[in-house]
DNA sequence: TTTTATGCAAAAGGTTTGCATCGTT
DNA sequence: AACGATGCAAACCTTTTGCATAAAA
């Protein structure tokens, strides 16, 4: 699975012994292919049409499971955490202005500074952030 | 001004023209030449005894006043925001375990791939963020 | 039938805000 | 004296938690 999709989401869920709830498919249907990082909030607005009933910790519930089971991932860069239905190591581009998230492609090139280079510390992951405005606030930017 | 010291951010206060007080002073010298990337609740621990009248939420408006004229960035890496004197760009190892963050130093080199090369967006700065362990807890966690 | 999720509400942070008072300038 | 900062408390938001009910396996 690259980019999950719909079908290794639900199985993974229930390999992990997880149950299959329609809210939890409604979640995960959500958030796949979903191209904007939501947040938890936002996907509630989007599902109450359909599931009025379902409450928001309901919403961060799945979200954790999804992110546990590597499903999605949960970006925290201020502000309420969004989900990132693209589980590949990746980049990611923030408008300082409307908070409008992109994904980046790595360079095919390695991440930079050798990692085994951080003597004491034992790298991870690399996260790397782009701030700066996209291009509709820039064009507002200019105008105003 | 490279990594701002104690009287170079009082005269950057008044410049702003804002005021001068104790409860500033304070946060601005416990601040300066602290290396841990400090939470506002962290200081404000480490300022109570000194300042037993003084609010969390003078914390919070001086630091932010401080982040605002340039003498200390707001890092918001998820949890509490983190306060770092150190305002010329670098990058940040954080510790998944512990939350210990540590500066490091750029490559003298390209923050990779070249920011002009996201067409369609306008890169102010870059953010990296090594993740992973720190030396205690690397070791704390063999034998865990 | 067993197990786990849901919904709801409340709690637990973190951060901001409003307002009267106080201190700098 | 004027203006901005402080302290306090309350508000706000995000996220987590507890518990009774409901639904999936």
């Amino acid at each position: 699975m690259s980019i999950a999709d719909r079908d290794s989401c639900i199985a993974a869920l229930r390999e992990a012994g997880l149950k299959i709830t329609p809210q939890r498919m409604a979640v995960v249907e959500c958030l796949i292919g979903d191209e904007t990082h939501p947040t938890a909030n936002a996907l509630y607005e989007r599902l109450r049409p359909r599931f009025p009933s379902m409450s928001v910790a309901t919403i961060y519930n799945t979200l954790s499971a999804l992110d546990a089971i590597g499903c999605c991932r949960r970006l925290e860069l201020g502000g309420p955490s969004r989900f990132d239905p693209n589980v590949q190591p990746h980049d990611h581009a923030v408008c300082e202005r409307c908070g409008a998230m992109r994904d980046i492609d790595r360079p095919l090139e390695p991440a930079s500074p050798p990692l085994h280079a951080l003597p004491g510390f034992f790298v991870e992951r690399v996260e790397r952030i782009y701030r700066g405005l996209c291009a509709t606030c820039a064009e507002n930017a200019q105008s105003a």
